[in-house]
DNA sequence: ATTTGTTTACGAAGATATTCGTACAACAGG
DNA sequence: CCTGTTGTACGAATATCTTCGTAAACAAAT
């Protein structure tokens, strides 16, 4: 539907923050943002404002401090970027990039056999 | 070394064509280029030329007709990429990617064997 | 009421990326 | 030699992204 706006790096960033905690205001997207990168809050007002337009945030201006929600949903938006990076960078091959992330990501021994879990179900459901 | 240097989009796309084909005259990615992507040669040209300003690519200028080379591997570029979608992204979750490229992309038996066996060798490494 | 602080709106400057027109050099065929 | 083809170099136009200054609206405090 809405799945061809391709957010821009900075999008992305301020998209995680409203991911992680919901509905928000520009001030509590900023202070967030601040934490890990130099900028005014202007530059985050426009920035969620052009959002905004895009059609990447709802807001609820009823208010005189506007609410900002991202409108598109974590879920589909990895799946966009997973399926071009798989697409340009792993040249089709999505094990490839499985392998690689399990090699440079430690992981748990619960979140290997959840994944041994996952593994065991695609087969039942392939035969 | 060179890794902070980040592609942009079309620059990945003729990254990806030189990994591929290996070194390649600006013809020939662009005759690539042309099959999935609408562009003039001069446009393909100069962003090459570019990349090579950046140092993404080595060339070969002995000849008339210059040769390209990709000046970064593809593994590097990958490992970059995949960490910060993770971090962006997948807020941190290397098992969230894995999971749900598994789920999108169809593995053949083979390849889930294949991630099986990484599986089993990477547990064995933390114990 | 005036000041002060918070917020949105607007617009423009700066940075970067993308596209292509034009010029010029090398070369091959007639 | 002339001409058409293929290639590089250069520069500029366009588009897109990022940043922020300034103004106006509004509310709360003095």
């Amino acid at each position: 539907m809405n799945k061809h706006i391709k957010p821009t790096e900075s999008e992305l960033e301020i998209l995680g923050i409203l991911w992680e905690k919901g509905a928000s205001t520009v001030r509590e997207v900023h202070e967030i943002l601040e934490q890990s990168k130099e900028a005014g809050y202007t530059t985050t007002l426009k920035l969620m404002q052009i959002m905004h337009e895009k059609g990447l945030l709802t807001r609820d201006a009823s208010a005189k401090t506007h609410i900002y929600e991202a409108a598109v949903s974590r879920e589909n938006t990895q799946q966009q970027l997973l399926n071009k990076m798989i697409d340009t960078v792993y040249n089709g091959s999505a094990t490839q990039l499985v392998m690689q992330a399990l090699g440079h990501h430690r992981s748990s021994p619960a979140e290997l056999e959840q994944i041994r879990r996952y593994l065991n179900e695609m087969e039942k459901k392939q035969s």
